[in-house]
DNA sequence: TAGTGGTCTAGACCACATC
DNA sequence: ATGTGGTCTAGACCACTAC
C-alpha cells in the first residue's frame, strides 16, 4: 500500500528491490537482461536500465559489461556513504584541504559496548579523532572508531567558497563485519569514497 | 589537465560546475535552458538534463519547472548526506526500525570549540545521544549535536537482512549557520533525508 | 497559459568482459 | 566472438508553476 505515484523507473526499482528483499531472486543470482525486463514490465530498455542503474548506486546490484546484473553478495557494508561527491566542489572552490590527526588510541571495545552490538567480546578498537582544515580554518572536526579492519574513515563535509559554517554533527554508521566480503568490500568502498585505505594512519 | 575521459554528460557537468565555480555564473543566477545548452555543447537534450540532475543533487543548482534552473544560493548545507537511500532496504528487509534518544544535553558550546570554528562565542550547543534498532538488537549508536537550529540528526545506517554488524564509526560533519537560508534549508535537508523536524526531540 | 523541466521511447552504436 | 550494460539521440508528451 501507501504506493506512491512514482516513475516508471522508480516503480521498477521499487518492485525489483522488492523480488530481492523477498529472496525471489537471492544473493549472487543473476537477474533477467534488461532487455527481458523491459520487456516484462512493458517499458523501454532505458527505463529498465536507468532503474537498475539506481539499484546499483544503492548497492543491491552488481553490473558488469558481458556478465550481467547480479545481486549483489553481501549488501552489509552498502549504503555507506555516497556523501564525497561534494568533495571536488570544495577543493574547486579554492580551499586548500588538509587535516591533522590529533589523537590516536587503540583499546578493547568496552564491555557493555561489545554486549549491546553484536560483537565478540574485547574486540579491538581503533579510536581517531581528526581535524579537516578548508584552507587555515578548520571545518571539520571527526571522531571515528572501527573494529580489526582499520577502515579508513569516510567522510565529507560540505559547504563552499564564502560561507561560514559553525554547527557540527556527529553520525555514527554501523559498518560490516564478519561473513563474506571483508576484502572486496574495501576495494569498492575506497572507490566510491575516494579515500585510500590507511591514508590516514 | 587530469580531464579523464568521462561520457558526455559528466563533461558537461564538470563544464558547468566550473562555471559556477569560476563565477561565471554567479549565485542565484538563472542558467540557460537544457535546450540552449543542448545546442551550446551540441549535444541531445537528455544528456543536458542527466547532467543538470547530477549537480541538482550536489546541491550545486535548483531546478524548478517553470522558473528555471538556478545557481543554488546558498550551498553550504549541501552535501549534507545522501545516504538516507537505503533506508527503504532496512524496512523492506523485515527489520522492525526504532530509535531511542538515551541522552539530551544542552550546554554552552566549550570555549575552545567555538574559537576553533567559526563560531560566536557562547553558541548553544545540542547535545543527543541515540540509539537505532534493526528488529531487537540495536544496529547504531548516534551522537550529534548542532546549534541553535536544531536539526534533526541526518544519519542512515547501512546493512540489511541476515548479516550482522559490529563495528562502528562516527562521523562528524560541519553544519552551516547564519546567513540567508537558515530556513529553507531545513525543508530541503528533511525531505532529501526522510527525516522531519524535531522528530526525536 | 505558456515556458520549463521530468520522463519516456525506440533505436542505435559502442565498450567491455566473459565465454 | 558475442552478449551485456553504458550511453546517446531525436522526438514526444506531460506536469508543474511562474507569469
Amino acid at each position: 500500500m501507501t504506493e506512491k505515484t512514482a516513475s516508471k523507473a522508480q516503480a521498477i526499482t521499487s518492485e525489483v528491490r522488492r523480488r530481492i528483499v523477498d529472496r525471489e531472486w537471492r544473493q549472487g543470482d543473476r537477474i533477467p537482461d534488461e532487455a527481458e525486463l523491459a520487456v516484462e514490465f512493458g517499458v523501454a530498455r532505458a527505463t529498465v536500465n536507468k532503474a537498475l542503474q539506481l539499484l546499483a548506486e544503492e548497492g543491491l546490484l552488481d553490473r558488469k559489461r558481458r556478465a550481467g546484473t547480479h545481486v549483489t553478495v553481501n549488501p552489509a557494508r552498502k549504503a555507506t556513504l555516497t556523501i564525497p561527491i561534494v568533495r571536488e566542489q570544495i577543493e574547486q572552490a579554492g580551499m586548500a584541504y588538509s587535516h591533522r590527526v590529533i589523537a590516536q588510541k587503540r583499546s578493547p571495545l568496552p564491555a557493555d559496548a561489545s554486549a549491546r552490538m553484536a560483537l565478540p567480546e574485547g574486540a579491538l578498537l581503533i579510536h581517531l579523532r581528526t581535524v579537516h582544515y578548508g584552507d587555515d580554518t578548520p571545518f571539520q572536526v571527526e571522531t571515528a572508531g572501527s573494529t580489526p579492519p582499520p577502515r579508513p574513515v569516510p567522510r565529507r563535509s560540505t559547504f563552499s567558497a564564502s560561507t561560514r559554517m559553525n554547527g557540527w554533527c556527529a553520525i555514527s554508521l554501523v559498518a560490516r563485519r564478519h561473513g563474506l566480503s571483508a576484502e572486496n568490500a574495501n576495494a569498492r568502498d575506497a572507490r566510491l569514497l575516494q579515500t585510500r585505505q590507511g591514508t590516514a594512519l
